[in-house]
DNA sequence: ATAATAACGGATATAACATATCCGTTATAA
DNA sequence: TTATAACGGATATGTTATATCCGTTATTAT
């Protein structure tokens, strides 16, 4: 099993968008650009985050994107749920019904032990991510980015938005 | 994304063989059997458990395969790692280090703080798992399956193993 | 007004992976 | 000797993820 990819873009760009100056908007375009991803892909997954209410968006020139909400009420599991949806991982198919010894449907109350135990595992993965929160994510990836990229970064962005 | 449908398969043949009496064996194509499933496909799945030692196996007539350790001390995860590979859901694809801002490799050491935290997220979810052994789900199974499938079963598997 | 920008939704195309079958080989029990 | 069964490799099929493309609408700048 892998996790869709776009889950990492979209907090990258989530995580650039907290940092963006109040009122200031990203289009796609720009997100796309800054980490080399490819445009109209990028701006799915964007879409995705904005049915969510976890950015906004605007049209025309000057328009894009800007957060939803402040970065401290975003956490890391509304941005990984927006792009994966929300079905549980383990989904099972009932196989115990199945076969030679089934018998009637209505013998089978709630799900068994072994899907139990799968979907509480899925909760604990759900809730570490529920934890952090964007602005930590923001904060730590600042204090540990580079200097020079930075540098590099804050001049791109000061062009990509004049 | 969604876990492969054999570790449901897998979790559920353990559960099986743990209640097999000692020196007894089940073949692949008794267990696809009972619960209705593609024989060689399932056949796979068994190879993989068999390779990380979690089932033992014998071949010719009247083998087949058992536990390869107590079912006390098989856990949960064992069983879907075997089945889903070590490789963790969350692979991260370096994009920070992308595009136009990008720096030499050399200055990104560890990973970020969302590769960390998605991993983190991860670790809990295999802690979860780990403390689930395969005689608990066995346990439970029969508490909670049916009276009425339950003799079907034992019948079934009496023939089976005639 | 007009042109350019940008989000949005729907319709594809392509690649990757999961699912499933098939085959030949080896080992073993009847 | 025959039948059973695991095993590994090759192959086929289906489904999902990845990626692009198009037309539409809203908005800003000229
Ligand atoms: S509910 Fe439990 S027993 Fe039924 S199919 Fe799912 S995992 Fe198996
Ligand atoms: S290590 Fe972190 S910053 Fe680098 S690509 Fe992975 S998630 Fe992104």
């Amino acid at each position: 099993m892998k996790l869709n990819e776009g889950i990492e873009w979209a907090v990258h760009c989530c995580s650039i968008l907290a940092s963006l100056p109040p009122g200031m908007a990203l289009p796609a375009r720009k997100l796309a650009e800054f980490f080399d991803l490819p445009e109209h892909y990028l701006a799915k997954h964007m879409q995705s985050l904005s049915q969510q209410g976890l950015v906004s968006s605007s049209k025309g020139p000057g328009g894009g994107y800007r957060l939803g909400r402040p970065a401290t009420e975003i956490a890391l599991l509304d941005i990984v749920l927006a792009i994966d949806g929300p079905a549980p991982h383990f989904r099972c198919t009932e196989i115990r019904r199945k076969g030679p010894s089934g018998v009637d449907d209505k013998c089978y109350g709630k799900p068994c032990g072994i899907a139990r135990a799968m979907w509480r595992a899925e909760t604990a993965w759900r809730d570490e991510l529920g934890k952090v929160s964007l602005e930590e994510i923001r904060h730590t990836g600042l204090e540990e980015t580079p200097h020079e990229q930075l540098e590099k970064s804050l001049a791109w962005f000061g062009d990509a938005l004049k």
